[in-house]
Parts: C-alpha cells; sequence; structure tokens
DNA sequence: CTTTATTACTTTGTGCGGCAAAGTTCCTTT
DNA sequence: AAAGGAACTTTGCCGCACAAAGTAATAAAG
C-alpha cells in the first residue's frame, strides 16, 4: 500500500533532511549559511555533511579566498535520490488528505 | 525559511509515520492488520503504538470476543498533529519541485 | 611579530531509541 | 490436558544524534 521502505534513511533523518531540501532550492550554500539557517552546531553539521557526502549526495567544494569558505552542492545522484524520497512523501500527504 | 523543529519527532520516525498515514485513511485498524501492512515484529509494533498512545495520538480498543483483538484509531488530536506534520513535508514537497 | 578572531573540522562522551528474539499471559479450540 | 494464536513484556544490543571542547589554518589588528 505504501512503500515505507523506500524512505531513504539517510535522508530521513530531521538534520539531513533540512540540509537535502536547502540544497535542493540553490544551486550552491555555504556552510555558514547552512548553520544559520538549520541552527545546529557546527560540529554537528559538518557530520552529517559527511554522512550525505559519503553517500555521493552531497559535492563539497573548498575554496581559501579571504576566509576559507566550503561550500556544499547536491550531486547528480544526490538529487535523484532526494525526488525518489520526495515521491513517499508524496503518497503520504496524499493519503492524510482524506 | 522551512519549519523543520516542526517536524514532531514522535511521528517523524520511518515506523510510526508508516502507523500514522494507516490510521489517517481508515476509521480503525485491528493490530494484524497494521502488522501484516507495516511488516514489523509484534513487539516493535506494539512499542511503536504504545509511544503513540502515550503522546494521546492513538486510541486503544479492547475486544476479546471468539479470538482477542485490539483496534487502534487516531485521536482528534492525533489527526491534528498529523495534519501539522502534512504541512512541512507539503513545503518540503513543493522545495524538492524547482 | 604576536595576538586575536573566524572558519571548518575532529574528538570524546553521553544518552536515547529502534529493533529483534524470546518469554509470558490469557484465551479458545480440539 | 494440549496446542495454538493474540497481544504484550522483557532483555539486550547496536547505532546514532547531539553537544561540548579541543585543534589547525588563515587573516586581520595592534
Amino acid at each position: 500500500m505504501f512503500d515505507f521502505d523506500k524512505l531513504d534513511k539517510t535522508i530521513h533523518e530531521k538534520g539531513r533532511l533540512g540540509i537535502m531540501t536547502l540544497l535542493a532550492t540553490r544551486p550552491n550554500w555555504p556552510f555558514q549559511e547552512l548553520k544559520a539557517e538549520l541552527k545546529m552546531s557546527d560540529g554537528n553539521l559538518v557530520t552529517h555533511l559527511r554522512t550525505l557526502h559519503d553517500a555521493g549526495f552531497v559535492a563539497i567544494t573548498k575554496e581559501i579566498a579571504d576566509r576559507p569558505q566550503t561550500s556544499y552542492a547536491l550531486t547528480t545522484r544526490g538529487r535523484a535520490a532526494f525526488q525518489e524520497y520526495l515521491l513517499v512523501l508524496e503518497q503520504i500527504v496524499r493519503a492524510g488528505k482524506r
């Protein structure tokens, strides 16, 4: 009836779901902006980003111009995985509408 | 930008999200049907149901006609909490559409 | 050149919570 | 009496989120 087991466990965690959602709205997010938006400790944020990176969902770009600035973006695979995750969310939302 | 902290932690867990979604589709679910649909061990399922009951989201009805049969349903408060949770999901889905 | 601040990251520790497996209780059926 | 099924409890394990503190690198301030 529902594909709950298709809910990617890497994405379906509050913190990382927030990250993935933000990354989906813009091509590029600097670390500081993610941190400000999500209000996580930087240790926690870095860890979640690394988890997503290890899963192949997030690309990391490091510049050291002026201040060091690390930026994050969805990979093609990350976007695909997120889209598939969203399909399940849509099923759930539709089920809750009745 | 997004209300990620409005993602009720009691609901936003794979197992319990499955339960809440199923309960939203019908007024009443016997234990055995939930178990068959969600493919959880009964120990695990009972625990999640108790968590939702303790949160005031799920009502428990026990009949002992023929075989014992325990049934579960959303409370008014459970339905309201689920609706609010779904609002956040909708934000996320919309964000992922672009 | 030394000090201070900022960014990004690592390390450490704690506690919670999901999950399975096995055992228990209560009932019905044979 | 015995067997079986429903619902629940207990036990134990493992992973993980999260915070706090410490570290390296660089740049600006004095």
